[in-house]
DNA sequence: GCCCTATGTTACCACTTGGTATAGAAAATT
DNA sequence: AATTTTCTATACCAAGTGGTAACATAGGGC
């Protein structure tokens, strides 16, 4: 079996490139142009290797889900901390995240999810962007119901909505490290809604 | 002086018809065609009586400082009322608008100055964006420097740092309320940071 | 060597974008 | 009523959109 002329670019470095990109200017923001510059492969290639751009979109937002968040839950886990020290680890990993890459600042779920009730989203993106958020506000909840010192200090009484809480001040961060603000001044602001929902 | 015919449509409905446009869709996500369609009118006539598409929305952006973000800050310095309970006020006020506007959820400001670092948004547009952040932060941040039962409280010893913290949540609600949550969500949330924050 | 498959490149497609020229219609002043 | 001024409406423009057809090119299996 002829298995043919091989592909010249790295397909793991283009779907970074694509993922930067929709990170940057969101879905309907990015062009296929802005594409086709940033991954430095021309159209036709893009559309053989990785589909159209719904498609392309769908392959960076799982990439972005599997590289950039999953990273991030797994300090909620660690041994040997206190439940407010991995909330806090947890929460400013991700702040540092917000702030510190380049043209791509705040969250691209964030971005992207606020592109849902412009219109203009295919369906299947859709739902991947909707999937996406009920991930973090479940594990939360489920931390908050059942975390031994969590009951302690009370927090499994309202797991949902503590869970609800801190989510809507990462979304805050991200909004306000889009707009340029520093990892030092968000700090407080996140030690501000862990100690307002009562964990010290 | 002959004065012409008159126009046959109204320049404010048409100007908040487009307002509404844009908190829904933002500045890139909002073509003529769109505009054309909610203000129901035709396209060399809103050309003929709002400029270009930038003219129309720096109008339009300001007609939303003006009739949607203006009372929100009068709730800040209403007699009779606790510190906390002007701020609880303020907030809710905000989270009211963020979630009850059909179709246009969430802030348009928060929604725009997203798209500043994604590029495409003319130079004037930028700048009244830039310069609408300012002003609740500076506000929040005066209140805390100089109301004197802030000064009791202490929050003045922080106050940026106050201020920036409560800017950030209200932001976070913007994005939530974009994806559908509910007033009685959030309000834990505002509560949970104003307690947070030591205002009780 | 040849063939087959998959690649990169150029050119193109129909459609939408922001913006305008032009012509006809309506109202106020003379 | 005539004129002037501004309005609305149809049609159009160049440039950009997402997406493809066609063809030359490169590599592995026989």
């Amino acid at each position: 079996m002829a298995s043919g002329r091989r592909r010249e670019f790295d397909y793991e470095l283009a779907l970074n490139a694509a993922m930067y990109v929709f990170w940057q200017k969101g879905y309907s923001g990015t062009s296929m142009s802005d594409l086709i510059e940033r991954m430095n492969i021309n159209k036709p290639s893009i559309y053989r290797a990785f589909g159209n751009k719904e498609d392309l979109f769908i392959k960076a937002t799982e990439r972005y889900l599997e590289i950039k968040m999953k990273p991030h839950m797994a300090l909620l886990f660690e041994e040997g901390a206190t439940l407010k020290g991995r909330f806090k680890k947890h929460m400013m990993s991700i702040v540092d995240m917000q702030c510190s890459t380049p043209d791509a600042k705040g969250c691209y779920l964030v971005l992207c999810q606020s592109e849902l009730i412009s219109g203009g989203i295919p369906m299947q993106a859709e739902l991947l962007l909707k999937s996406a958020e009920a991930i973090p506000t479940k594990c939360y909840a489920d931390i908050f119901s059942n975390d031994p010192e969590a009951i302690l200090l009370g927090l499994s009484q309202n797991a949902q909505s503590n869970s609800l809480c801190l989510y809507t001040m990462l979304k805050g961060t991200a909004a306000m490290a889009r707009s340029g603000a520093l990892r030092a001044e968000l700090e407080y602001s996140v030690d501000s809604i862990l100690a307002g929902i009562g964990l010290d």
